[in-house]
DNA sequence: AGCACGCCGACT
DNA sequence: GTCGGCGTGCTC
């Protein structure tokens, strides 16, 4: 039987429901290499839509096939271990093949064919014309005053070479050269040149100190062994964490390997980014949101030539195009700005992992305070584990003193500073010193408090606090759905409740009335809507020694300002009492690296926290820093609820228009789940159908249902062909739908 | 999602 | 008789 070679693409215009490898011939002399992108005729229409080629197969019965209409690359722009991890990024984050590729290129990579443009830096390269051959005979008849044109002829013989080079190798002049090409002996071929960046002549030494020396020479021990693993580095801010990764990062190049550093957020680490091209100069390559489209391409593009050692960016550049890949460095690495919210819904550290594995590399997670999952690994064994305590300059911890907001209510102050932060402020002011008040944004939504225990009122199946809505006046819980009336009093001891959710603007207004006269800043995403701005904050609040600045997130990186004092966290409560599983885990994150900005140099820091629940075991650890405390406890009431690390989380997320039919539609679906679980013997449990903490987008209204528990083969499987199957279902007309896996907001 | 095929009402 | 309504079904 006959055979035909055929392209097996992964289509763009393919949705979900119907994504899979689609086969095209390859029309006669096109050229076909698996990670090239063509266009391809789609659908009932032969629409043209782009495709990536992800094999080249032999196939018999090919007579029905349409045939691929033309190529876009002259080259692969993917490699197989792309493709690979492209192909597993569709099977485990519900997206399609052509969204993981779309992740991976740069956003507008265009026809990488034949378009040179302006700023490309082109070279010129001599080139024999003619067969060798033929080029001997000419060699051969030369007159023997002829001594430059072999010597040229010599050099040529032996390969192609920059014209530049030729001549001064040869020490021929330009017209001999040009004689041998008017003759069509040679010719100049123009190539396309990457400028080929040199590393930066004098590095600075590093020295470490005994602790940092020892998780370096512990950390390399890993790396040398070519095989992929995890590890954990655990320091503080300022306990010297970039040093080591640098001193891995040169240790990896210098064994012939790349590097990839990925930070939560590049305008949050100017300091880190300086450092980087300090050490590795040209050979660093930075991945930030401000480059713009064609930058970014021409950045990749150098990276995929081979010409970076070091890369160093955000989220996405987790899929730099470095092929010899000895170490993946992930700072901060409990951030969530590490999880993609759009298609494809991917953890960077999800990605990191599964290219270690493919090139043997070591992954490297650092935090001060990690992610529950990466610590609980690491204490049972499964990733390594390095700790740097000491701090830099020996600073001693702050010393932190609560103070009782329902004290201060009772005494009849509403405002959102207490008299003990107030009286820390007071004497910061007379001192010259600074002070940050910290204010947490996210979930401003409105939990009730009793004023006089501070107890919240939890849901009973999920323990997380119900979230006042005024709507219905009611509370409800956004994870099951739990819904109750709003009580006048508190359950437990009859008190009254308050709610809350302040923001900055209501903290300096209250400031201004308490220290009239006194310059307060006020620093978040409100004032620093455009590019550079948080740089030049910060700027203007370390130079002109500005007494007050008042931030949310932001305030808590790269912010280092001896002059700072105090700390105030405003409102902690609202930090804790978010019906967040990991609320604890980002509370006791945020203050403890809050509040360990305090004093630098000889100063000791002090840091006030205000709450609700000044006994509040996380307060106190956060206070403490004490993360192993914190990772004990915390560990219990996951493994309680089955909450990760205990088991994974996939939420499918549904939209509508209509608020009516989502929820009939919802219900049907939980029905429909309760029943394939049962059947399957799926080791889950089923949240929902809630509605979303945002409930309503657009005028499209946002309900979920979450499975929590074991996300084995099975589970994603069964979730794969639920989504394929609500698509195709007419009765599900008008209602869109995705999966999740490992959502940020559950 | 698109786009075509297909089977019923108001026009030339 | 035929132009076009959008219901149903497929996409190599």
């Amino acid at each position: 039987m006959e055979t035909v070679r055929i392209a097996r693409t992964a289509v763009d215009t393919a949705l979900f429901h119907i994504d899979r490898p689609y086969d095209y011939h390859i029309p006669p002399g096109m050229n076909l290499e698996p990670g090239q992108r063509v266009i391809v005729p789609f659908g009932n229409g032969n629409r043209r839509t782009e495709a990536m080629v992800l094999a080249v197969v032999e196939e018999s019965n090919a007579e029905k096939l349409k045939s691929v209409i033309e190529l876009l690359d002259t080259e692969p722009v993917v490699d197989g271990n792309a493709i690979r991890l492209a192909l597993w990024m569709n099977d485990r984050f519900y997206c399609t093949a052509y969204d993981a590729f779309r992740a991976m290129l740069p956003p507008d990579i265009g026809t990488s064919r034949g378009s040179k443009r302006a700023s490309d830096k082109v070279e010129r390269i001599a080139a024999l014309a003619q067969p060798l051959e033929e080029v001997i005979s000419y060699y051969d008849a030369l007159p023997r005053s002829a001594a430059a044109q072999r010597g040229i002829l010599k050099l040529l013989m032996s390969g192609s070479i920059p014209v530049a080079e030729l001549l001064e190798y040869s020490g021929a002049s330009a017209p001999t050269f040009r004689k041998l090409v008017n003759n069509g002996i040679a010719v100049i071929e123009e190539v396309e040149r990457l400028v080929i960046p040199e590393p930066p002549v004098s590095v600075p030494e590093i020295t470490l100190n005994a602790e940092q020396e020892a998780a370096y020479t512990g950390i390399v021990k890993l790396t040398e062994r070519k095989n992929a693993c995890c590890a954990l580095l655990k320091g503080v801010t300022g306990s010297g964490k970039t040093l080591v990764y640098i001193k891995i990062i040169q240790r990896v190049i210098a064994d012939g390997g790349q590097a990839l550093v990925l930070v939560p957020e590049i305008a949050l680490t100017p300091q880190l980014i300086a450092v980087f091209s300090d050490y590795f100069g040209e050979r660093a390559f930075v991945l930030h949101s401000a480059l713009g489209v064609s930058e970014r391409r021409e950045a990749w593009r150098s990276i995929r030539a081979g010409f970076a050692d070091v890369v160093v960016g955000t989220r996405s550049a987790v899929f730099a195009p470095l092929e010899r890949l000895g170490v993946i460095i992930i700072d901060e690495e409990q951030e969530y700005t590490y999880k993609s919210e759009n298609s494809p819904r991917y953890h960077a550290r999800d990605i990191a992992k599964f290219r270690c594995v493919q090139h043997g590399a070591l992954l490297l997670l650092g935090s001060a305070t990690p992610s529950l999952e990466t610590a609980y690994c690491a204490a049972k064994g499964s990733y390594e584990s390095f700790t740097l305590k000491e701090r830099y300059n020996k600073k001693t911890l702050p010393l932190v003193e609560m103070a009782d907001l329902r004290a201060e209510l009772r005494k009849g102050n509403d405002s959102t500073i207490s008299e003990p932060l107030a009286k820390e402020i007071a004497k910061n002011l007379e001192a010259g010193e600074q002070t940050i008040l910290f204010l947490n944004r996210r979930g401003f939504h409105r939990v009730s408090l009793c004023s006089d225990c501070g107890e919240t009122r939890q849901c009973q199946n999920c323990s997380v606090p119900l979230t006042y809505h005024a709507h219905n006046d009611r509370l409800l819980c956004h994870y099951c759905g739990f819904s109750a009336p709003r009580e006048g009093r508190c359950s437990k001891c009859g008190g009254g409740l308050v709610f809350f959710g302040a923001g900055t603007q209501k903290v300096v207004e209250d400031l201004n009335v308490l220290f009239p006269g006194v310059e307060i800043m006020r620093m978040d995403t409100d004032t620093t809507g455009y590019k550079g701005a948080h740089k030049e904050l910060l700027k203007k609040f370390s130079r002109s020694k500005v007494p007050v600045l008042v931030g949310t997130q932001m305030i808590t990186k790269g912010l280092d300002i001896e002059n700072v004092t105090l700390i105030g966290v405003v409102a902690a409560d609202m930090m804790l009492y978010v019906d967040d599983y990991r609320a604890n885990e980002r509370a006791f994150a945020l203050i403890a690296q809050v509040i360990g900005r305090a004093g630098r140099g000889g100063k000791p820091g002090r840091a006030v926290i205000q709450t609700m629940s000044p006994k509040h075991p996380v307060l106190l650890q956060a206070a403490m820093q004490d993360y192993d405390s914190f990772f004990e406890s915390e560990t219990q009431l996951r493994a309680a609820q089955g909450y990760p690390p205990f088991g994974e989380m996939i939420m499918l997320n549904l939209f509508s228009g209509d608020d009516e039919v989502l929820m009939r539609i919802c219900a049907a679906l939980r029905d429909e789940i309760d029943n394939a679980v049962k059947e399957l013997g799926l080791e889950v449990r089923i949240f929902g159908p809630a509605s979303a903490r945002v409930a309503k987008i657009n005028n499209r209204y946002r309900r979920h249902i979450t499975l929590c528990g074991k996300a084995d083969i099975t589970t994603r499987r069964y979730v794969a062909a639920l989504l394929r199957g609500f698509r195709t279902n007419p009765a599900n007309k008008g209602v869109v739908i995705y999966a999740d896996l490992h959502p940020n907001d559950f």
